[in-house]
DNA sequence: AGATACATGTAAATGGTTACATGATTCC
DNA sequence: GGAATCATGTAACCATTTACATGTATCT
């Protein structure tokens, strides 16, 4: 039950429909929560029927007509009690430190073609980030405060990890080599 | 589709009772991928219909006999086929970084509070990760090769992900500060 | 007999993924 | 009329989480 909460912080920064907010977690937020288009009209449903959000339908030039969501009052309690909770520290879940670990039961050359597959992708990644940080923050956090401090340090974060998967994982190949 | 296959792993390395697995998994490949008794009996099950693994009960003294399974010949092929596949770049999902974006939607100290709480219990998994590795690497890597190596990297892979955390929120809660 | 640790499970609910379905609007 | 894009959804399946249930063995 945390899409729920997600997508309240994204109605937050700025409300949109089920196809916009779909993309904009494939940028920001959802570099550390990803969903589906469908997945996100399902939960924008039900979030609507317990009046955390209110809906509009919106015409458009051009375009279908959409509609457009925005958090409530009741939503934005919600959303604040959430966030003063406590999250238990999740650990991470990947298939990939599996097969790192499986390795010798398989053939070894495929998994490090596996590894360096991975490691490409990280490093395309952590391209990206580096461009929106340098489009969006040349001066770095200075002067930042609020929301948009926080999306900086988000943003951080993304960077982080993608470092992170690139020294491990080449750490990995290089102890193989 | 993926804890037969981290069960398979765990396998391999020293068969096992479902609750001998569980544990095993709270330390080593549970670091990357997280699972209860309870899910573990049911692939367990499971891959025994499929034919993946075999079961003998084993009499213990001073305790209840339990179920030891092992993998099967079938069962090492199909790890094999997996561990050759390309595994798709997963996105982390965290609750926390969530959190971290949407402060300004509540309370920021309640939310400074939780990222607290999360930095000390990365701490307490980093110095649990750094004790196991004194005890177990005391030469580090040298020497090591085929499974041991693989198991001492994951270990660094675990090392580097609090590393990630513990740098992150600490750069959060300076900006912050 | 009662407490504790070991051991194996079932059931219900929740959440996420994948495949499919439908319709509006514009451009060629 | 057909292709492409925008937009919203349903249905089936699969995986995970949480709560509950049962039984063995040992120790006091």
């Amino acid at each position: 039950m945390a899409l729920d909460h997600a997508l309240l912080v994204a109605l937050r920064e700025q409300p949109g429909s089920g196809l916009e907010l779909a993309k904009r977690f494939s940028r920001s937020i959802g570099y550390f929560w990803p969903a589906t288009h469908q997945q996100i009209y399902k939960v924008l449903g039900r979030m609507e029927t317990e009046g955390w959000v209110s809906v509009s339908e919106v015409a458009q030039t051009g375009k279908p007509a959409k509609k457009v969501y925005d958090v409530t009052p009741a939503g934005a309690d919600v959303l604040a009690a959430w966030l003063a909770e406590p999250t238990d520290t999740h650990t991470m879940r990947s298939e990939l430190a599996v097969k790192l670990r499986g390795a010798s039961f398989g053939d070894r050359a495929a998994v490090l073609d596996v590894v360096r597959a991975n490691l490409a992708d990280h490093h395309v990644r952590l391209d990206h980030y580096r461009q929106l940080m340098k489009r969006d923050y040349t001066d770095g956090p200075v002067d930042l405060a609020g929301l948009e401090l926080d999306q900086y340090l988000v943003l951080r974060g993304g960077i982080r990890v993608e470092e992170f998967w690139i020294e491990w994982l080449t750490e990995y190949l290089e102890a193989h080599a």
